[in-house]
DNA sequence: TGGCTATGATTGATCGGCGC
DNA sequence: GGCGCCGATCAATCATAGCC
């Protein structure tokens, strides 16, 4: 049995948590597309600059965020009106921090 | 393409503000929720031709599910298969893949005959293992790590 | 310190598109 | 009309991080 597990034992074994920036990031931007939460590799990358972690990181951080939400399908779902909530906040501000469409050139 | 992005929310009832979209009712054919019958010890008879027509890759026959994992004899054991249909290869077929794959990354379908008779694997199966693993090294090489099995991580 | 949940990574297998 | 490959994704699982 082990020999079976020492075969991955080097990958998964350490890990950490992203940053609650980063986190924040990948929410904002899964909740605000929850229609089509399917970023293109631009826009993977973009996140991924955005939150210091590797193109594959966020797409794994996608693969595993739409599963485990289709998973809570049924039950209450906060984060969806908790990120729902700050949108329309943002909305009333004038501004659209989630829009991720076009290639914000930030100056 | 972009006309999926108006995708049809048709299952649209009064949830709230997290209506269903199509991605969320995306179900994937699960390969075999394996065979519902009970595997009792003793049937060691491992998967059988592989689906010629290329569709079902799966046995069609539930009977021709293996739980060789059950036995627990890790040693040498052909595929087994969890209770999700999931093959789990064992590390004697696994190292005998990446041997083939060292040698060359592409199967011919002679070789390919030969390697799953040898593993005792579907011809599919050892098919989708070498894509994977295409896929794997590409993705390893974004990362900036080294494909080549010398490896040499210093620190 | 021990149990449970949340979370990131891995991986066999599937889906759709493309070329031969 | 079928087959293999690619790229992306799914779905289940593993193993650890994090909390109480």
């Amino acid at each position: 049995v082990m020999i079976l597990r020492s075969r991955f034992l080097d990958a998964r074994r350490k890990r950490r948590n992203f940053s609650k920036q980063a986190s924040e990031i990948l929410n904002e931007y899964f909740y605000s597309h929850l229609s089509n939460p399917y970023p293109s590799e631009e826009a993977k990358e973009e996140l991924a600059r955005k939150c210091g972690i590797t193109v594959s990181q966020v797409s794994n951080w996608f693969g595993n965020k739409r599963i485990r939400y289709k998973k809570n399908i049924g039950k209450a779902q906060e984060e969806a009106n908790l990120y729902a909530a700050k949108k329309a906040a943002a909305a009333f501000a004038g501004a659209s921090p989630y829009s991720m469409g076009g290639a914000s050139q930030g100056t | 393409q972009q006309q999926q992005q108006q995708l049809q929310q048709q299952q649209q009832q009064q949830q709230a503000q997290v209506p269903t979209y199509k991605w969320m009712q995306v179900k994937r054919n699960v390969p075999k929720p394996v065979a519902p019958k009970t595997n009792p010890p003793g049937n060691e008879f491992v998967g059988s031709a592989v689906g010629t027509s290329g569709t079902t890759v799966y046995a069609t026959s539930a009977t021709g599910a293996v739980s060789c994992l059950s036995s627990g004899t890790l040693a040498g054991i052909p595929g087994g298969f969890n209770n999700t249909g999931r093959t789990n290869f064992t590390n004697k077929q696994l190292t005998e893949l990446e041997k083939e794959f060292h040698f060359n990354k592409y199967l011919t379908r002679a070789r390919r005959i030969e390697i799953a008779s040898a593993l005792q694997l579907n011809e599919t199966q050892v098919k989708i293992w070498f894509q994977n693993r295409r896929m794997k090294q590409k993705k390893r090489m974004k990362e900036g790590l080294i494909p080549s099995d010398n490896a040499a991580g210093s620190g």
